[in-house]
DNA sequence: CATGAATGAGCCTTCATTCAT
DNA sequence: CATGAATGAAGGCTCATTCAT
């Protein structure tokens, strides 16, 4: 990727991020990028193709740890109850949100806009990430570890809820707030693992 | 209300859920709604004041309960116990939802890029909403019905969280699925309730 | 048609006689119309209909003649000689061409680059007009007066040359010339019936 | 001439027949050509100048035989008389067209629109060519073997007119059309001496 | 009050041309 | 000599908005 290149996606994203991508036009990002107008379309064919290269990387990142082969291992050894389990995921999304904050931004703010973003992505999560969850779910609910009277799509769906709300709240809608991050993130935990945890005997 | 301004009303809130503010035109309302484009303009002086005609509106009922000057009162009688006011909240909330679901799908959208609809509604939050919640988070940590190794903030952020995010779920991330409404309903604050109570003593 | 609408045609006809359709740019029509170059496309929702509205009238009357029910019935009383028949074709035609001259200019350069202009009217010229032709020129072979050591469709060919030629000589491409318009007129008639008649007897 | 050069003016010729000067871009003439776009440019100045050394050499070869010193030769052994003549010209222009048929095809394109091809080309003609055809036709008039009620210049217009007809037609009207060349020839000069020729005493 | 023709700024994109490599 | 990235003017077209009817 040439320098101007960068440039220019650096520029469209700041754009994009601020006024999305229907409110963008490409003579503002030229000129924030300090490029010529037609520079853009040397290397991005249309305005679209521009934007689909910031955001389809960060969709193919955003699933991948729960699309790898392996992911039942991640659980094995180390993880083996679901609060580690849920600590190793958490801080996992923490990482990948902090190099890819504006991209995630632009993609959050657009799904609801792009069909040719929001199907694959659905059919993605419903295909791959929810079952697998799922399996999670089931297993530990089987070890005993997990309330057995919630159905396991309603932990994964509480589980899900949480890392993400925590996530969104702590990144995109209060990032300024005075955040006491590892107090916040095991506290987060703890209310999971005390909302869906078995009962002591 | 007009018959002719009920019908652009609608027909813009139809362009707008699928397309955005940016990305929909005047003139597709206008035909949408049967109308002449001119019409418009004459009930709405721009384009920007038909969206806040659809929007504003929710923003105050958004968050109308929470303003109420007997918000504390909601909890007294009836719901004296933390449960019931989650089950209370969620209920209203969700009859609200019914209610509304297209502007609402509208101010979500376009939330991130209209700076005069997010900055008022974060302060009306900030100022209003999370102090009496905070209020009530404290009222039943001193009671000894929540835990209090937790700090409000956190008490009232999970919860919120568990809300907002069945709603979205249920509402607009998969409307189409086939919910038992009343189970996660009482799943959901049976969650929050184990996550957040106090232990048992 | 409006008023602005004939503008915005008298203009787009001159640019396109001087510059060809390609060469022209709506600014410059709407400039010489004297009208905002949006309002050509409120009439028009393309320059190539801009286009097309100039050219295909022409077609449609240019090839009227001799598609008429009747054409036949233009020989038989009044005309009941080639030399007469030829006369009224030539002369009908002088009269088409002095009403949309700059049109069809228009026509005559873009066919070679409109496929959806060429392709039909060669179609056209070959199931309708070629086989009327040809009737005709059997019919006057038959009877003698033209001669039958050439073939109807040479005979046809000659004809048109000749007639096509005067028009595309006198009209387009020597329209300054002095001519004496009678005269040319009465001496093409006689050459092509002298080249083209039954040897006297 | 390098092999680079050569494959572009043959993109070239290819383009511009397609969709003519105006409507061809150098960028899709590089493609076709597989060059740079640069390349283009550094052995054409500009676009037009492409064009016209595609055209302008055939403007030259297109008068070459007409403007001959012993142009008058040509008649004067062995063809001498009026048919031999046009048999000559025919076949030399015949013979012409197969060499450079795209390269005549966008000269007859274009001169409607290039001023710079369209006016020395008219005044070429009409200082060299047209002089020179009313010569010949003055000479075989006086020589008894044209008709003389025909003024020489409409003597030249009808043989111009039919030799052109003929290989327009031929050539870029129906190309296609199952042809007997030798045939056609002979008719369409049968038809001319017919036309003009002196009445037999 | 409703209409829809008219506007002209602004949009995305293409283009011929230049120039450093 | 060839390249192809870069340019910025210009292209066709859309848009929100105005206003005479």
């Amino acid at each position: 990727m040439t320098e101007k290149q960068l440039r220019i996606v650096n520029a469209a994203m700041e754009v994009f991020v601020e006024k999305g991508y229907s409110g963008s036009s490409t003579s503002e990002i030229a000129a924030k990028a300090g490029v010529a107008e037609g520079t853009i379309f040397r290397h991005y064919k249309t305005k679209k193709d521009l934007l689909f290269s910031i955001v389809t990387p960060i969709v193919a990142k955003l699933v991948a740890p729960f699309v790898m082969k392996d992911f039942y291992r991640v659980l094995d050894a180390p993880y083996s109850t679901y609060e580690s389990f849920l600590r190793a995921v958490l801080r996992n999304r923490i990482d990948f949100i902090h190099k890819h904050l504006p991209a995630l931004r632009i993609f959050l703010q657009e799904i609801p806009f792009q069909e040719e973003l929001r199907e694959p992505f659905k059919d993605m999560v419903a295909a791959n990430i929810i079952p697998r969850l799922r399996n999670v779910a089931e297993r530990f609910q089987a070890q005993g570890s997990l309330r057995v009277d919630f159905p396991p799509e309603s932990i994964v769906r509480l589980t899900m809820t949480n890392i993400l709300g925590f996530l969104l709240a702590r990144y995109f809608l209060l990032p300024e707030y005075a955040w006491d991050d590892e107090a916040e993130i095991e506290r987060t935990i703890d209310f999971i693992i005390h909302g869906l945890g078995a009962p002591r005997a």
